[in-house]
RNA sequence: GGACGGUUAGCUCAGUUGGUUAGAGCGUCUGCUUUACACGCAGAAGGUCGUAGGUUCGAGACCUACACCGUCCACCA
């Protein structure tokens, strides 16, 4: 037998326990259902937010680690047959940002990258990444189930996702659509409406000359694509020239344009007038949709790269070889100078600021295109019957316009039936089949439901999962220039044209919206892993209120139309863990801190009780160093207390001989050889009141509560209190680790007063009662050193924390 | 323009269905080798709960208005 000393050393060090203790955990199997529960047992399942693999953990992971891993391991304790499904994402867009520029420092280009090649490249990075944070989710004590780790380009998951695609073309939910979409001039993509980020900045507004009408615009440089000048139907300052023509004088030259009347413009603003340029914004696209038949369609004058486009218009006119080439902003300022010089422009406003819709990653100014998209129809029923797809111009050159009856979705069609997306998630969470932890949540969740538009799922870049379409080249009979030679196949790539046999297909080569795939995460990874049966729905979904509209809605609306059922019963939803100057921490800003730099420091346990305690469900949490050092005190306290404990009762078990036979005590009643006073019974009552609460606060997703009612508990009551009372009692044999050892002998004990073996042994009782349940208790929140102090508690059997049983109901 | 939060001790925040002297952690101050722990122990100071009304026997909690701060959305040319 190992000394008292050997056993335990004076401070808690969890440096030398957490990786030992977490292998033990592993390899023992604790966290897998089929391990941890009965096998008819209740399931509870998480799945985890799948970490991007495209750099390490940041201590926003570390939040949802903690969380996740507090419930599943309360659960386990329970008995309930828990399932904490780890995976890792892809990240598409995300992580093709990451690697572009990767490949910009090494001075490469990915547009200069056979896709192959690149794909392969990229690969191996998320694989490397995907290694480095497995072993960091161990770091922080993820109790998960490694078994069925699943990354979301598995294979099982590409196909559950084609299935999906399917599904919803089938049902007419899914349509290629050309209208005017976000272009991210830099990493020249398309952006989805969420991820462009709305940003104030001033500009100027300039007031240019159109024949009779004066008419503000800040995108001077569109005026070229201009095709049209709209009015508000009833502003009588212009009534006489709807419908007409006017003779315009620009930089290229005279020419005719038409005034049109739409509701959309404000007579308020400016002059009242406005330049209609559909190519190049979104009002204008559908200004002109209203308007086709009066008015030339849309007239690309900006490139994709964002520069000026003009010679194909005006192939001999040299103003436009002039512009033709700079760059947007350039080009603003030369036509600006241009226009002032030939008497165009009436006045400059330059104290005008507006907002300009930016690339959430990159910050550049999104350039609106007209393009054909992959598009999940938000708010329309499905339909029971294949529809005939509208037909749509071909990819590539885009500045021709699509015939008019094509833009924008799907013509009305009869025989829809059943509930549109949007309006399966609302009608969930209403019926409380889906319920997120504090009920802001609902409101905003409601909010962004109201406003949702057809979702573009088309990403032109490598790194996903390719859209499994094909398009017929020949079109050679009706039957395909009805579906406009669109083929979807999702088993294997088409050699024919199933609708006209022809052999010329072109396969798409866009990719999804990352967010398409992981919106199906919780049904098909219990799908790929065959758990579906047992464990969907899933039991909560917990992630960061930041992905709430990305993430979290299209879950519930996909996992609704998929499965027919909400994909998690609970939604908790923490907030942003932020820097000092209460900035969101983000690889691309290169502001995160290390989480493992911490754990090194003061331990996971710490850390996890630091990102806890004091934050509420969907409250930003700012985290400081001192609060995580706090914590490891209270983790050396643990230890320190536990270590007091069992000192006291190894020396009894060595003096008297006595088999340690404690463990199995579950129940708060003594052996009958105890004879516990009336506080010491008081006391077990008031520990099992404590267990109660912290259940209770479990129960509810209080989290910080459930932890610091057992900080304080523990501490101040326990250890401060209930401990120090104690310690007269257990005065009746000398203590070898006592520092008066051999210098005087041990006090007796105090006459005329309780005490005696009988005594003590009361007060060991208590001692090891409440000691153990609150290791039970807090092991949820602090697993290494509750189970490292468990396996140093004196007992007749080896047994682990982990599986222990929760001390409450 | 629309929506959602917040305002409680020096700092970061709790305060659950309205109920005694409003709590915690950190920090500050005073004193302590005590069968574990100085990453400790004992104790102390510190709050007109954003403002003004209202409901109530009773309001930090509920209602109304206002002020300030923050976040998100948005087709302000």
């Amino acid at each position: 037998m190992l000394s008292n000393e050997q056993i335990f050393a004076a401070q808690y060090n969890a440096k030398e326990v957490e990786d030992e203790i977490y292998k033990k955990w592993e390899a023992g199997g604790y966290f897998s259902p089929e391990s941890n529960a009965q096998e008819g047992a209740r399931a509870f399942t998480i799945i985890m937010p799948p970490p991007n693999a495209n750099g390490s953990l940041h201590i926003g992971h570390a939040v949802f680690v903690t969380l996740e891993d507090i419930m599943v391991r309360f659960h386990r304790m329970r008995g309930e047959r828990t399932l904490w499904l780890p995976g890792a994402d892809h990240a598409g867009f995300e992580t093709q940002v990451v690697y572009d520029k990767k490949l910009e420092k090494e001075g490469r280009n990915r547009f200069k990258i056979p896709r192959e090649e690149l794909w392969q490249e990229i690969w191996d990075f998320t694989q490397a990444n995907k290694k480095i944070m497995e072993n960091q989710l161990r770091k922080l004590g993820a109790s998960c189930d490694w078994s069925r780790e699943i990354f979301t380009l598995d294979e099982r998951i590409i196909k559950i996702v084609y299935q999906t695609f399917k599904k919803l073309y089938d049902d007419g939910l899914i349509y290629r659509g050309t209208r005017s979409v976000n272009w991210c001039v830099k990493h020249q993509t398309t952006l989805s409406d969420l991820e462009i980020k709305h940003k104030e900045q001033p500009d100027p507004l300039y007031y240019i000359k159109y024949g009779p009408v004066i008419l503000a615009t800040v995108r001077l440089e569109t005026k070229f694509g201009d095709t049209a000048v709209a009015v508000h139907p009833n502003d009588k300052r212009y009534k006489h020239l709807v419908g007409k023509e006017i003779e315009i004088t620009t930089l290229l030259g005279k020419t005719k344009i038409k005034v049109i009347a739409d509701m959309a413009v404000d007579p308020e603003f400016g002059t009242g007038a406005v330049k209609v340029t559909p190519a190049h914004d979104s009002n204008d696209f559908e200004i002109w949709q209203r308007h086709e038949k009066e008015i030339p369609g849309p007239k690309a004058v900006i490139d994709q790269y964002g520069r000026m486009d003009l010679i194909k218009y005006w192939p001999d006119n040299p103003a436009a070889k002039k512009y033709h080439g700079l760059k947007v902003a350039e080009a603003r300022k030369v036509i600006e100078e241009d226009m002032q010089k030939e008497g165009l422009m009436e006045k400059i406003d330059a104290a005008y600021t507006h907002s300009v819709a930016t690339c959430y990653k990159c910050g550049t100014i999104v350039e609106p295109r007209i393009l054909p998209q992959w598009y999940v129809a938000m708010t329309k029923a499905p339909r029971s019957v294949t529809p005939p797809t509208p037909s749509y111009p071909k990819r590539g050159n885009v500045s021709q316009v699509p015939p008019p009856s094509l833009r924008g979705g799907l013509p009305a069609q009869a025989g829809e039936e059943g509930l549109s997306l949007r309006d399966m998630a609302v009608e969930a969470v209403k019926a409380g089949e889906v319920k997120f932890v504090t009920k802001k949540f609902e409101k905003i969740f409601m909010h962004w439901m109201k406003n949702l538009r057809d979702w573009n799922i088309s990403r032109q870049i490598v790194w996903g999962i390719r859209i499994p379409a094909w398009y017929c080249e020949k079109m050679q009979n009706a039957e395909c220039r009805m579906q406009n030679g669109v083929v979807v196949s999702i088993d294997e790539a088409p050699d024919r044209c199933p609708h006209c046999g022809s052999a010329e297909l072109t396969q798409e080569p866009d990719v999804f919206d990352t967010w398409f795939s992981s919106g199906q995460w919780p049904f098909a990874t219990l799908q790929a892993t065959n758990d579906f049966k047992i464990f969907y729905p899933t039991s909560v979904m917990e992630t960061g209120w930041d992905i709430l509209p990305f993430w979290v809605m299209r879950m519930i609306m996909l996992g609704l139309y998929a499965t027919g059922k909400a994909p998690f019963k609970h939604v908790y939803l923490h907030g942003l863990v932020r820097d000092k100057d209460r900035q969101k921490m983000s690889k691309s800003k290169g502001n995160v801190i290390d989480p493992l730099g911490v754990i090194d420091m003061y331990g996971a346990d710490a850390l996890r009780m630091a990102l806890i305690i004091g934050n509420t469900a969907g409250n930003d949490i700012i985290i400081s160093e001192e609060k995580i050092r706090g914590y490891r005190n209270f983790a050396n306290k643990i230890w320190n207390a536990s270590r007091f404990v069992i000192l006291n009762l190894n020396q009894d078990f060595v003096v008297a001989g006595l088999q340690p036979a404690y463990h199995n005590e579950r129940r708060l009643k003594p052996a009958a050889t105890i004879k516990l006073s009336l506080a010491d019974k008081k006391t077990l009552k008031e520990l099992e009141g404590l267990a109660k609460k912290v259940t209770r606060h479990l129960d509810k997703f209080e989290f910080h509560h459930a932890g610091e009612t057992l900080y304080h508990y523990f501490w101040h009551t326990f250890a401060d209190m209930i401990i120090e009372e104690m310690k007269p009692r257990l005065l009746t044999t000398p203590n070898p680790s006592s520092k008066r050892r051999g210098s005087e002998p041990f006090p007796p004990l105090p006459e005329g007063r309780r005490g005696g073996v009988g005594d003590r042994r009361a007060a060991q009782h208590v001692l090891y009662m409440i000691l153990t349940t609150c290791l039970k208790l807090l092991h949820p929140f602090m697993p290494f050193v509750t189970e490292a102090v468990w396996q140093r508690l004196p007992k007749d059997k080896a047994s682990m924390l982990i599986v222990e049983q929760w001390p409450s109901k």
